[in-house]
RNA sequence: GGAGGCGUGGUGUAGACGGCCUAACACGCAUGCCUGUCACGCAUGAGAACACGGGUUCGAAUCCCGUCGCCUCCGCCA
């Protein structure tokens, strides 16, 4: 079970095995030295094990020279701590080794940091020695959890009859989307690969190709700016399924995070929440509601038709939401009037709704009777406050929704659990003011709902599609759609998003030619592996579930990447800089 | 592309109303003492000219400008 270099790890070591002899390997965490008695907490990636060394055991010149981070091989024998010396905070608290062994692998310069504080030191150091950082116990403990999480994944899979199958890292540049990572080659003067952004293409290929269940843990490279949330490589749990609908996609998707969270974190899910996009829109103005931050925003656009002034009568929308029980005070409200504007409103109304009555900011231009109906209708209630947003279009409600995101951060009303949702029916097209033309909301080969294919032509923003994302606490963990798999509607989609017959063969006639082969109805879903593992570990960056992650601006500390490469490199590849 | 924040011994922070700072505290490090600790304790000691460059000033870690690096957000991320 363990190498021959121990017989145990550290957490293994426990009050089942006393007398018994051990061989433990693993970093110096801790020496105390009593003058003569030397306690060292061994650590391995399990955690900590105590060894004692009195002046006549063996290694005891060892242990005296030892230092933090030396490495050492120790073999010995377990026994009882005294009484009342247990550390009930160690899984091997209840005992401690002596050693008859000391083996000193490695001395250890002092590190740059303290491995063993749990307080965190600049990101950037501790990207340059990844490797101490990881040493710590929550980063691997982290790392261990994606282990983990891979393995209830794969086996999900590997039950329901889903192939993995490998898919090219050296693919081609498609249009739309993220911007690709490009790769020159020798083979072909001013032709590069692409590295995927997603396997999708594929994924749809081997749909074609009969393999009709697929899954993939695949890499996948955004050349895009950075977040918290977002590197330019990340892991995604590919998925496609032949001859399924939507509902047998969210179901088994569904069940797949059920499984997940039982195995690894012994988590048992609610059934996830279902809201169409147009719902999540109207009611958290965001197509990634977080259910965890209070009560939904309300549309006052029909009372704000009724009323005297004409900043609200007359906008296209008036969203407002309810501060349940809340007195902002004037600084709040000053800086949430700042956020909104800063959002792009043109500004922010409040209402406070006191026992005796309401305060507003727009006391100028509202009557006490409109003041009433507004807060009526926003379903208000003395000792709340509302705050309301006008605008066009959706706007509004992504402001408000926005606030009410702000507002339930700052007052400690985020609810703890894990509140999933199924966001569905998003829009096929968005229109593009830059380009002046529509644009796929997901992807070109996303299926219309079937009773919207009429409106193709006619109306292409109410066309529906059968796409859906899984949102997590407001955050998107995975998006899919069931694909269009009829050339004809292909043909028709890619005419509204301006595409000409030429282009379309140019760029991806591969995949038209492959669809009058044969191609079955098939759909599929990916998910951001590394956010969802964010999540499970409770982390605020994916950086902390990720090995070897890069900084916010794409670089890595480490191996100092990217970097300059040799001129001959360039020639091969038929590049040259530009001065 | 834009906005904001940060940058002080190895690490984390304090100092920021300019002079009391030839920079403080904690951890770490070194040396010594200590046979039951587990963030061991005690004593002694070494270690930074305050990211870099320029400016204002009699005088700058402290004010101003620029550069670089890091972090967060907006844009972007089908």
């Amino acid at each position: 079970m363990i190498s021959s270099g121990r017989t145990h790890y550290a957490a293994e070591v426990n009050d089942t095995m006393i007398g018994q002899q051990v061989r433990l390997a693993g970093w110096v965490h801790h020496r105390r030295d009593h003058g003569g008695l030397i306690f060292i907490d061994l650590r391995d990636r399990t955690g900590l094990i105590q060894i004692v060394c009195e002046p006549d055991n063996a290694g005891f010149d060892v242990a005296y020279r030892v230092r933090s981070e030396y490495v050492l091989g120790v073999t010995g024998v377990v026994r009882a701590r005294p009484e009342g010396m247990v550390n009930a905070e160690l899984a091997s608290g209840q005992v401690e080794v002596v050693p008859s062994e000391v083996i000193l692998y490695a001395t250890a310069k002092t590190p740059p940091f303290n491995v063993t504080d749990a307080k965190l030191v600049d990101e950037t150091l501790r990207l340059k020695y990844r490797y101490l950082d990881l040493r710590r116990p929550e980063l691997t403990a982290n790392l261990i959890l994606r282990d983990r999480s891979l393995m209830a994944i794969r086996q999900f899979f590997h039950r329901h009859g889903f192939l993995d199958v490998e898919t090219p890292a050296l693919a081609r540049s498609t249009p739309e989307g993220a911007r690709d990572f490009l790769v020159p080659t020798r083979i072909k003067p001013g032709h590069f690969y692409a590295l995927p952004q997603s396997p999708q293409i594929f994924k749809q290929l081997l749909m074609v190709g009969g393999l009709d269940r697929y899954y993939q843990i695949a890499k996948v490279f955004r050349d895009e700016d950075l977040r918290a949330d977002r590197q330019p490589e990340f892991t995604q749990i590919d998925v496609e399924m032949s001859f399924v609908d939507q509902e047998q996609v969210l179901d088994l998707m569904e069940s797949m995070l059920h499984d997940l969270f039982k195995a690894v974190l012994g988590e048992r899910l609610e059934r996830f929440e279902r809201m169409t996009w147009h719902d999540a829109m109207r009611l958290y103005g965001s197509d990634k509601p977080d259910l965890r931050s209070g009560p939904p925003l309300c549309t006052l656009t029909d009372v704000a038709r009724t009323l005297d002034w004409p900043v609200l009568r007359e906008a296209q929308a008036v969203v407002g939401f309810t501060l349940r029980n809340y007195r902002p005070s004037r600084r709040e409200l000053d800086q949430w009037g700042q956020q909104a504007r800063e959002l792009g409103a043109n500004g922010l109304l409040w209402l406070v709704h006191e026992t005796d009555g309401l305060r507003t900011s727009a006391s100028k231009f509202l009557s006490s009777q409109d003041l009433a109906r507004l807060a009526d209708a926003a379903g208000s209630e003395p000792g709340d406050a509302v705050l309301i947003v006008a605008g066009q279009g959706w706007h509004p409600y992504e402001v408000a929704g926005q606030l009410r995101l702000s507002f339930a951060r700052q007052a400690g009303r985020v609810e703890p659990g894990w509140r999933f949702l199924w966001v569905t029916e998003f829009p096929l097209f968005e229109w593009s003011e830059e380009e002046g033309r529509f644009v796929s909301a997901h992807h070109p080969f996303t299926r219309p709902v079937s009773e919207d294919e009429v409106l193709l032509e006619s109306n292409p923003a109410q066309v529906r599609s059968q796409a859906y994302d899984v949102v997590l606490n407001g955050i998107e963990l995975a998006s899919g759609s069931l694909r269009i798999y009829q050339p004809e509607l292909q043909a028709r989609v890619f005419d509204v998003l301006g595409l000409s017959r030429d282009e379309a063969q140019a760029k991806f006639g591969f995949l038209l030619e492959a669809f009058q082969y044969g191609a079955p109805p098939h759909g599929g879903i990916a998910f951001g592996l590394d956010r969802l593992l964010m999540l499970m570990a409770g982390a605020d960056s994916i950086r902390d579930v990720i090995a070897f992650p890069k900084t916010a601006r794409g670089t890595d500390p480490l191996m100092d990447a990217p970097s300059t490469v040799d001129p001959s490199q360039l020639r091969d590849v038929h590049l040259e800089i530009r001065k």
